[in-house]
DNA sequence: AATAATTTTTAGACAAGTCTAAAAATTATT
DNA sequence: AATAATTTTTAGACTTGTCTAAAAATTATT
């Protein structure tokens, strides 16, 4: 088994990796994880004899089947986690990722396909975004930011870009959330700012706003 | 806020004073966490520092009115999430303990209130043993050993001394839960063994059986 | 292509938690 | 009360994961 520690920088790798798929590099490991370069570059070494990353020195990393497999399953148990948070225990989408990040370190396979089970097997956790299933597989559904519909389109708020709670209290406060239709209005060149109708409301978004939201194009 | 390994430590200092009033030993701590005494040594006296037990050399040591109440707490979450995992994930009463283990060191008071609510504010675990309420307080049941039980004696199962998945495992053979009736048919002199009736069935069993189930007698 | 800027790695240190081996204190035994 | 046995503590070492400061390698710029 790996340590908690092993466990969030092979987390990160894999998120920095949906990203770019280039080799990740130390720089960018550390700043995700608010860490020092040579700590990550340590760890790296740790990683790569525990055959989770490929590793040549100057040249970034990569998981390897057997990193991405694991990596796959600390999401898919962060993910099933924030689900369990928000419908059993009535957490708000906001609240989720912290308790979320001491829960998915918890080893008991029977207690997340349990979880699982209760939870009735969600693909999607509270902020859009899939789960993995057990062999680490995920089901990518053809989202596109808000800031890219055009005038008179109309879509599906299906997920964020940013999970911040600022963010998502936000998106509460303006009644933006998952499954919400969004038909764009307007479509300002000069700021980008968008003018969009939702349950009916007026609304006026901001670019920095609509670049971080996911749409399903209807 | 405390570490894994401090909140271990003072968990076991909390049970051990549970059955000794006493001041605790290093060796008996050691010998519960299965660590050497030059360990607990050096960490009793971290535990002093913060003031979460009294400690002198060659003394044992004492929880704090503070280090209790923490105590406590992680005692608390422990039977609550081993309630979960039996009510809400299936697990026997056998399976929940090196996971509730882990989930005890989960921080999140808003987690444990949610689950408290849950689970329909239980008051006992899976074993029987009492769940501290928030201040730390627990229900205690006036419960007596079965080998306490006389010859005729009826009583009901409340609970286990072994927790060890062997002892429960064997329990569920013999078909002794919690809240069965029991009753004592017979008890030998020459080894202490009772036979008893369980759901209308006779058994026969041992010293080392009756001195591990709890009883509260009718 | 040489220099500058950036990135990455190494070297050495530190904190937490553990261990072994040995010393010190306490308790039990004769 | 002296010695033996046990318990507890200390001293020093090791591991994990982190850091700072400096060196080495790479990339960018002139």
């Amino acid at each position: 088994m790996f340590s908690q520690s092993e466990e969030n920088y092979i987390k990160t790798i894999y998120h920095l990796e949906t990203i770019s798929n280039k080799g990740i590099s130390t720089n960018a490991i550390a700043k995700k994880l608010e860490t020092k370069a040579s700590s990550v570059s340590d760890m790296i070494k740790k990683l790569s004899e525990k055959e989770l990353v490929v590793y040549k020195k100057y040249q970034g990393v990569k998981l390897t089947p057997f990193g991405k497999k694991n990596a796959a399953n600390i999401v898919r148990k962060h993910r099933l986690w924030e689900v369990f948070l928000v419908d059993k225990l009535n957490f708000s989408w906001d609240e989720v990722h912290e308790v979320a990040e001491q829960l998915e370190h918890i080893k008991s396979p029977k207690l997340i396909n349990q979880l699982d089970a209760l939870l009735g097997f969600p693909t999607h956790d509270p902020h859009g975004d899939p789960i993995p299933d057990k062999d680490g597989n995920l089901n990518v559904i053809d989202k596109i930011l808000l800031s890219s519909l055009l005038k008179t389109e109309t879509g599906v708020c299906v997920g964020v870009d940013d999970s911040s709670s600022e963010f998502l209290q936000f998106l509460d406060k303006k009644g933006i959330t998952l499954g919400k239709k969004i038909k764009v209005l307007e479509k300002e060149d000069y700021d980008d700012s968008l003018t969009i109708t939702i349950e009916n409301q007026k609304l006026s978004i901001s670019n920095k706003i609509a670049n971080n939201i996911y749409i399903k194009k209807l």
